[in-house]
DNA sequence: GTGGTTCCTGACCGTATGGTCAAGTTCAGG
DNA sequence: CCTGAACTTGACCATACGGTCAGGAACCAC
């Protein structure tokens, strides 16, 4: 039998413990929001007791606010596709791709920081005017290059990402109404497929970077 | 001096008083979410004491379920543009502009839309099958007419209309973020009219109703 | 072993919240 | 006027919440 039910070390433990509540709690965020919550409800998804969450992390703020930041990771991550590109049809294809499959895969942290700026950044605010706005600047000098290079129309660089991204991440936050929509079940792997060709069709042929 | 001041019948106050609560609530809800929103906080904008809240609306829940139709029927409203229109390019482009001055001008109603359907939709889940669903499907009907008639590219109806609603909606739902990107102020007049000429290019460009 | 550190948790606390209520005030209709 | 209904509100209540803490369990280094 080795180790298998028990191979943690000490530190393994904690980390595990530390994954297992930011899921239970991106979840419970994601579903009740921020201030709809309750410690004892992320204690029992987790299925620790209440008084251990406040071990790993002090106050719900601060379990809230390491929620939102690893969804901004991932977000992160998702945007080196566009740089990689050779051009718009390649590069902004492969971010729809990208960011659609984030929203497949983890709808409650695309909620969590939906409901996050909603509620005017009361924790990530500073993110937003750093981070999120030197990324910005960055993929709008893309754009203007590509523009430039004629390869697009010549389109606001800010609008186009900002539909970018509403179009994407709504199939996240909305998809309980999507899913309403669609006779209550979930999109199944076709519909995804189909939801992914349809974004990357009219938007592309919308600025010019397909025939 | 008439009655200039004080012209209100009783009737007329209930309905004024009603308004402000709403209003209030709308606000409150928008900003704090329905968990973090208090009915203290909502009487303290509507400058009224927190009993008279529970005299117009007996529970929290029934306030909130006001502000949400409400901002429904005002959707619904601004889809009639839709029918009356001859082809995509002038139905299509008509409904974006309304619905952008929407979020432009009912950016909490929104917010507060967004929350509920984000949280699974706990108070107009009937909503959506209902009232929701049939005008969806009739909208498809128009739209596949329209492919019909060759007036536009086959593009699927429903993917188009969740990328209608999910890009003019962005812009009240996620307009603290995009104040941010914007050096920190709202978008002027002229932001505004850019942000919509460049929504309906890209959208109808790549539907293929418009050269 | 054993000492010390980390981890775990039931019981507890102060506060804030949604909601109630009874006593008043205003007002329309007769 | 007068009366009854509609309206207003300060004080109050039960509950639920975030957070604390002390005491114990598990674990590691020596």
């Amino acid at each position: 039998m080795a180790q298998s039910s028990k191979p943690n070390s000490k530190k393994e433990r904690r980390q595990e413990s530390e994954k297992l509540i930011l899921s239970a709690a991106e979840k419970v965020f994601a579903e009740a929001g921020f201030g709809g919550a309750t410690m004892q409800l992320i204690a029992d998804v987790a299925g620790l007791p209440k008084a251990n969450l406040h071990y790993y992390f002090p106050t719900k703020e601060s379990l809230y606010r390491q929620v939102v930041q690893n969804i901004f990771q991932i977000w992160l991550q998702a945007a080196d596709v566009f740089d990689a590109a050779d051009g718009p049809e390649e590069g902004i294809g492969a971010y729809i791709d990208a960011k659609m499959e984030i929203s497949r895969r983890h709808p409650a942290g695309s909620k969590v920081w939906a409901s996050e700026v909603m509620h005017r950044a009361p924790v990530i605010q500073d993110y937003l005017e750093t981070t999120l706005a030197e990324w910005t600047e960055g993929r709008i000098a893309v754009i203007e290059r590509w523009i430039e290079e004629g390869r697009m129309d010549p389109i606001d660089p800010r609008h186009l990402l900002y539909m970018l991204w509403a179009t994407t991440q709504h199939y996240a936050d909305f998809g309980h109404q999507i899913d309403t929509l669609n006779g209550g079940a979930p999109l199944n792997d076709a519909q995804w497929n189909a939801a992914k060709a349809s974004v990357k069709r009219i938007i592309l042929r919308g600025i010019g970077a397909q025939t």
